[in-house]
DNA sequence: CTAAAGTGCAACCAGGAGGTTGCACATGAC
DNA sequence: GTCATGTGCAACCTCCTGGTTGCACTTTAG
């Protein structure tokens, strides 16, 4: 690792919470109406899901914790949206693990055929 | 959505799983440690883990399940290696999440200028 | 003012995730 | 053959997650 131990931990630590707030169907599916539609109050966006209106607010309150979507208010309602630079994080991550696994392979290849 | 519903609904369903097995601080040292070290055995991988051999042989087969690693038998130890295709369709989903989003926020920009 | 719409808060619940321990079983080293 | 090494299996535990429901509270609509 080229950047040495410090900055790979601090990436891990960074980039798990990140992934675990991915990996859910429900949620990625919010992240999916929210980027085709633009911001949308909880109500909206409880619509079309099968789950009630308060697990639709816990799943955006864990999107929010890890800085994928922000809300304001407007009125009585909650309006979500989308924060477009957590998402190039988690894909700077997944590059940068991607380079590192070639790499893995590369030398694998190197060694295999020595 | 140019790929149609269908598509879209399919992606997210393998997405999820994938993201989740990602979402864990242990399993991407794991990952971590096979890019960096390449195969290893799981009393190897074990060694700097602060957690137990079978708490790590979990960790690996939730990652197998999802295809990011995959094992083989070499005597009496279980070889735990990486698996490179897996790792792509989590960076195209990611890339095409972000191109989305990236559209989202085009229009939403257009929308507010007008 | 009154009613309906949109949320927030809190309690509660079932199931799964991550972890441990103990023991049995295979296999390599000598 | 014997012993140490490397795993697999199973039971068990605790805590978090995803989900629900009921009720109170704030705003907007009429």
């Amino acid at each position: 690792m080229s950047t040495g131990n410090v900055a790979a931990i601090a990436r891990v630590k960074n980039a798990a919470p990140l992934f675990a707030a991915l990996g859910d169907e429900t949620r990625l599916q919010l992240i999916g109406r929210l980027s085709a539609t633009g911001p949308l109050s909880i109500t909206q966006l409880t619509g079309k899901a099968r789950v009630s209106r308060q697990a639709i607010t816990k799943h955006l309150e864990v999107l929010g914790e890890v800085g994928l979507v922000k809300s304001s208010r407007r009125g009585r309602e909650r309006i979500w949206e989308l924060e477009p630079k957590r998402l190039d994080d988690a894909r700077a991550y997944l590059d940068r693990v991607s380079k590192e696994w070639d790499d893995a392979l590369g030398r694998l290849q190197a060694f295999v055929e020595d």
